[in-house]
RNA sequence: GCACCCGUAGCUCAAUUGGAUAGAGCACCGGUCUUCGGAACCGGGGGUUGGAGGUUCGAAUCCUCCCGGGUGUACCA
């Protein structure tokens, strides 16, 4: 039980005799933005008034004189066009602080109907080492599992790893023309690394200078179009605007025209690279065709699939070690081969599907592009995996909701794939798009290294703890911390603050990564809230105070400041986030809440002395709200994947 | 062309989904210290929420138009 929540229900009956909806009116209660307000406000009066034909401020009273409220608020005062502010007595919120203290869940209640849900998160191709665009998926992926799991849910966190696509045909491709055998022997998977990129650099060169041409003549007349445009006597406004397109577009071609040369120049100016390319021209189909033959069941690619496999998902799991991220199943795409045909069948069978320019289709009006379930080639793409793994889940673990933490680029996909699932029959299943924007760099575009290549993931977490690791040192020049304990503090400081950093943006907008700012010795960061957790555990080492049984005493709460107060007010609020978050699926509103709660443990500690505390019952209360507050913090980061140290 | 998204302080981002005077962090300026842990705390300046209309008790949020930017768009995932 939380004060909001509480307050809800003594509110409950008397907007029920108001509205039909009284969900939503009771959305309208929340906490006072301004603590002139009060504690809380409920926004109810004004716009339930309009449609009982009553003055706002006139349904308000009514409404307060129809709630006993005695034993929990001051009389509530309403002001303005209707507002309802209300505080809560002390008595009653030191009592609620009690039952706090000897808690673990911190008052947060489990839900009352526990749901399966399935979270898919991080998903990398293993043909190619993660990069910084998995990162987002993985660390809200695990996060959003921890929050589910800890309110009760049944939680499979699954990740839908890429094992069985044409990258995979770049790499059986290369293995059988390039490799390097000593370097295969001494690190397998950074040769497959090495030979996926050779491929596809190759690849990529033939194609781009089979584009070129075209690109030329779009730019050719793209000018010509600009010029026809300057000459057609247009009015000058809409010219003005047509100019505008139309520099637009010639603009972007220029652009792509640039990456194309680079990339034909990259490997001209390399001669063994030429050399490579002029032997193989064809080497993209070749790539394809190796793919082909995987799929068809052929002997030797298998093979070599069933060799290359391991070390892949090896390198895999030492970079979610680092980040620490786990989850219970790794069913890759090549884990749904067999179920494909049966699932095309049954959408055409049921009229779902049709053929269309050669392709199996599934048309949602509404949408230009349909839903390709089986390629004009015969083979299966993602939508048919896709769907055949809500299928598996629904049926293998009675899902009754699908999250997928996936890149905003791909919502259309996701629209039009629970689309079809809903006809399919599962329209009983709760699927959630949980799509986040893009890691950008400073310059605002993705981000990337300074040579243009994506930023290797596991790189990027090692120079996060390195750098932690000179913060620490430079924090602790007397040495008092030994170099286990300075090493796991960075450890902890590092990943920490990567994770923290982008948990604490929205997750929909994009947002610029920067260094400086995840591991900065000030502000909102990992390390502050971190910090102000050391500190509690501080006060109790130095008081030479055991936990536990301090707990155990079961001292009355005493709330002799309004720090104190402002202090359990925060975390008692605890429970209305981790319920915010349930249904939004946001993880920074925990972040929010976590510096809030850091921010009122300082102005605390600064106001109320602890061990110095004279008066014997109001330090035992004070002790019993660090330890409150340290409990929260540390359970709080845990939910997000960020461990706590004990000091640092 | 069509569809979707975004524009908030110098910078990076919030804003409880329509609530009261739009908030944080960084940066800048000034202050706190015989430190229960200074990786801390307090104060200050800084805004026509891209622009113009509209809807209503009330708009950053909803509607229309305009300006600026991004993404996706038939067989990659």
């Amino acid at each position: 039980m939380t004060a909001l929540s509480e307050i809800k229900e003594r509110f409950r009956p008397a907007l029920a005799n108001l509205t039909a909806d009284v969900e939503a009116a009771l959305a309208m209660i929340r906490p006072a933005q301004d603590a002139k307000f009060g504690d809380f406000q409920a926004n109810c009066a004004m716009s339930l008034a309009k449609p009982l034909g009553k003055a706002p401020r006139e349904l308000a009273q009514q409404i307060v004189d129809s709630i006993q409220l005695n034993d929990l608020c001051e009389p509530p005062e309403i002001v303005g066009p209707g507002f309802i502010n209300l505080r809560l007595k002390s008595d009653w919120l030191e009592a609620l602080v009690q039952k706090l203290v000897g808690d673990e869940r911190i008052g947060c209640d489990s839900v009352a109907e526990p749901k399966t849900v399935v979270v898919d998160y991080s998903s990398p191709n293993v043909a190619k080492p993660m990069h910084v665009g998995h990162l987002r998926s993985s660390v809200i992926g695990a996060s959003l599992c921890h929050i589910l799991r800890f309110a009760g849910h049944k939680v499979i966190s699954d990740n839908h790893i890429g094992d069985w696509g044409t990258q995979f045909g770049m790499i059986i491709f290369g293995y059988q023309n390039f490799v390097d055998r000593a370097a295969y022997e001494a690190d397998p998977v950074g040769e497959l690394a090495r030979l996926y990129r050779l491929v596809n650099q190759l690849a990529d060169y033939h194609d781009a200078k089979q584009k070129l041409p075209q690109l030329d003549e779009l730019i050719a007349t793209a000018e010509a179009r600009i010029t026809a445009a300057e000459q057609s006597g247009e009015e000058p406004k809409s010219l003005k605007k047509t100019l505008k397109k139309l520099r637009g577009d010639l603009d972007g071609l220029r652009e792509t025209r640039q990456s194309t040369e680079s990339k034909i120049r990259a490997v001209d100016s390399d001669e063994s690279l030429a050399a490579l390319a002029t032997e193989y021209p064809n080497i993209a189909r070749q790539a394809r065709d190796e793919t082909a033959k995987l799929h068809a069941g052929d002997e030797t690619n298998r093979r070599l699939w069933d060799e290359f496999l391991p070390e892949c998902l090896k390198a895999l799991d030492a970079v979610y070690q680092k980040l620490g991220v786990t989850f219970d199943r790794t069913l890759g795409e090549s884990f749904y081969q067999p179920l494909m045909a049966d699932v095309v069948a049954d959408l055409k069978s049921s009229g779902l599907a049709s053929d269309s320019e050669g392709a199996v289709c599934v048309f949602i009006e509404g949408n230009d592009a349909p839903f390709i379930v089986q390629k004009s080639d015969g083979a299966f793409n993602y939508a048919t995996t896709d769907l055949a793994t809500i299928r598996y889940r629904v049926n293998e673990f009675s899902a009754d909701a699908m999250l997928y933490v996936v890149d905003t680029r791909q919502s259309e996909h996701f629209k039009l794939l629970f689309e079809t699932a809903k006809r399919w029959g599962y329209d009983g299943v709760d699927f959630r798009h949980v799509n986040f924007g893009t890691v950008l760099g400073d310059d605002g575009r993705p981000f990337k290294t300074r040579s243009g290549d994506t930023v290797g993931l596991e790189s990027l977490l090692d120079e996060a703890v390195s750098r932690a690791y000179d913060v620490v040192i430079e924090n602790d020049p007397n040495g008092e911390l030994d170099e286990d304990t300075r090493r796991n503090v960075a450890q902890a400081v590092g990943i920490g603050g990567i994770k923290y950093a982008d948990l604490h943006h929205n997750r929909e907008s994009d947002y610029v990564f920067s260094w400086d700012k995840m591991l900065a010795r000030t502000g909102d960061t990992a390390a502050y809230i971190q910090y102000a957790n050391a500190r509690t555990n501080g006060i109790f080492r130095k008081g030479g105070i055991d936990r536990k049984s301090l707990r155990q005493t079961n001292s009355k709460i005493i709330l002799s400041h309004p720090s104190e107060r402002a202090l359990v007010l925060q975390i008692q609020s605890f429970g209305d986030v981790i319920s915010s978050i349930l249904t939004e699926l946001r993880p920074n509103l925990l972040t929010q809440f976590l510096f809030e709660t850091a921010n009122s443990f300082s102005a605390f500690f600064r106001d109320c002395h602890v061990l110095n505390e004279e008066d014997e019952s109001l330090r035992t209360s004070r002790l019993l709200l660090c330890d409150l507050t340290s409990r929260t913090l540390r359970l709080g980061l845990t939910l997000l994947g960020i461990d706590a140290p004990e000091r640092m």
